[in-house]
DNA sequence: TTTATATTTCGCCAAATGACGAAATGAATT
DNA sequence: AATTCATTTCGTCATTTGGCGAAATATAAA
């Protein structure tokens, strides 16, 4: 049950929603993730390490960078179906087409300048 | 992604998941929830009602007494898998076990004591 | 070995959440 | 009409959560 609840806890976040569809298409760098909420480092930092806690994520050092991609946990029974449905249910909204096209600019975007230029990069906020 | 968020965020407590489960059965009274839950009427309301913003239960009045049930919208297409998960997941669970127990008792005593022992039963505490 | 850089941890604050009791509401019963 | 009783709403409080910036950590570059 607590092992059920830190899942449900954790998808009941938008930002932290948002990171899990933005893993979809593999493994992506903090910094990367960071540019895409367009949020304070720390913060974006702490909600990772929250979706890693619940066995959502797992992560990768290599060298100054850290990965981060969705875990193999979370295509186990309980969690795979979950991730099927969260992911079949909020493939058409509307923050998440938009977290699409800025990954991709993102990722054609070099990680130092992504770094450097982190608060540069203004939220395109669909509120 | 509102509305997502919202079942997953009604999700995300152990007492109301406990009352999703109770409620598998059949529609249940308040006070048999009071009872099950053994906490202030006026907390489990708020439970309740929050349940019911997300649309994962239904109510009907009779009288003094307010019936809950889970909503035909949680039998719908997302919730509905989402629904089948969490149930056939958290089966097992000590918590919902000892819960059923309960539930027994308390479906075997009349609305009327119970809302008059309210806080007699204590909770069989399984932390 | 010093400096630069990517990320996390820590301490703090504001906002949200979960709990309660008191008061309000709505519906029988007297 | 007055009372009783089940439930909800409201106000309050303690705890948790989500956010940030500063400091700490770890790694690469100079």
């Amino acid at each position: 049950m607590r092992d059920t609840l830190d899942v449900l806890k954790a998808l009941a976040d938008e930002k932290r929603l948002r990171l899990l569809f933005a893993l979809k298409g593999g493994e992506l760098c903090a910094c990367q993730l960071v540019a895409l909420l367009a949020m304070a480092p720390s913060t974006v930092s702490k909600h990772l390490s929250l979706l890693r806690a619940a066995r959502l994520v797992d992560s990768r050092k290599n060298g100054r960078w850290m990965y981060y991609r969705l875990s193999t946990e979370f295509r186990a029974p309980f969690t795979g179906r979950l991730r099927a449905l969260l992911f079949e249910r909020l493939e058409s909204a509307g923050r998440i087409a938009e977290d699409r096209k800025r990954l991709k600019m993102i990722c054609d975007t070099t990680k130092e300048s992504l770094c450097r230029s982190r608060f540069c990069m203004t939220q395109t906020n669909g509120k």
